[in-house]
DNA sequence: CCTTTCGCGTACCATCGGTATGTCAAAACC
DNA sequence: GGTTTTGACATACCGATGGTACGCGAAAGG
């Protein structure tokens, strides 16, 4: 009479993501090096049985944790951006959200400090792509092809704003001073308007 | 009669630059959490006790190796400036040195991806504000002083640029393309002009 | 019922970073 | 120049870590 799926499944996914929060937790607050999977699973009321019965390691534990929050992520960018029915104003409120949900400390070390050192730049950034830079790109190529933005290749801007996005989100949780939110938001959308602010003149749409 | 400092201080800077030597060739290789002391001190023709006694740790001996790469970029960044009189020249010669050194392999894993992780992202700041971001600071802070660049805070943007180089070098040693360098470096100098381009139209110096 | 499956616990292992101590030659001293 | 001291290592060892092999017991399937 179990819920769909049987008590077994259900078991089963629980068990997942007790582990999954737990390891996200503590990897979040100390880092993937400093945290061991005795204190994992200990967290989590499980054993190491449990968690290699899920995952194929400590890496692969944490590239699931990481998945998660860059799905996280990539869904608040993209909620921002289809509240504006105008393409810019989708870049602008995309990079915006970005720049605040990565600066919670909670994702950030995740996201953005371990996350390349543990799986490698190419995986990291494919997963990244994947979740939400491809927002970015999106919406750059978006602009380009409606003409709002100078004809150019889109992946080495998408790659330098999101480089500036995620440099200026590790700067703000660590550094935190009262105006630097807003100096560096100013300082981004500056940067932004330069693309449309083209020598031809190119035609708003 | 040795050479100054005596037969002893000369074979301990022998030892010293033979670790520093080998564990930076196999940290760029393959990442610091794959190599482990045991082939670094194989590797160097000494045992862990030598390597113990020069320096703290695994850790440690990460940091001076990182500290070494850095002030090797951050000289490279510093001569190209001094070539050029004009101050702005001097901010893009850096910032287009920075990018090629950066994009040596040997240097990038290191330096942009275990770097944050190993010591944490302060720490990793701290040197590298030191050893490089410093010169782009400063170019920053005298363009701005010399009324090129619009007035502003300098640190969130001296931040997103170097966010935006770091992630682009990782991306151009990454996918290799043939024309992806200098797209991206024209798309940086469109970043880079935007900043003197003010709606106050400031006087060039 | 009886068998199979499978989610997980237990016991164990190799290797890791790290430490304590020994050793022997260069330096310092008288 | 003999003695002592210093210091640059080597050796031996330790606890903890990530990872593996295997056992168990309850749910699923017939």
């Amino acid at each position: 009479m179990a819920a769909r799926g049987g008590v077994r499944a259900e078991q089963r996914a629980q068990t997942r993501r007790v582990l999954l929060r737990e390891s996200r937790r503590l990897f979040a607050s100390r880092g993937y090096g400093a945290v061991g999977l005795a204190e994992i699973v200990r967290a989590s009321g499980v054993t190491k049985g449990a968690l290699y019965h899920h995952f194929d390691g400590k890496a692969d534990l944490f590239r699931a944790v990481l998945e998660e929050a860059q799905q996280e992520v990539g869904r608040r960018v993209a909620e921002a951006a289809e509240r504006h029915p105008d393409p810019w104003d989708q870049l602008t409120a995309g990079c915006r959200e970005f720049l605040a949900a990565s600066t919670d400390p909670e994702l950030q070390r995740i996201m953005l400090v371990d996350g390349p050192a543990v799986l490698g730049w190419s995986e990291w950034r494919a997963m990244d792509e994947a979740a939400s830079a491809r927002h970015l790109t999106e919406a750059l190529a978006e602009l380009v092809a409606a003409g709002v933005v100078a004809p150019q290749p889109v992946a080495p801007l998408a790659h330098l704003l999101s480089g500036a996005m995620n440099e200026a989100a590790l700067w703000l949780a660590a550094d935190a001073g009262p105006g630097d939110l807003a100096d560096t938001w100013a300082a981004l959308e500056r940067m932004l308007d330069a693309l449309r602010a083209t020598p031809a003149a190119a035609p708003r749409v």
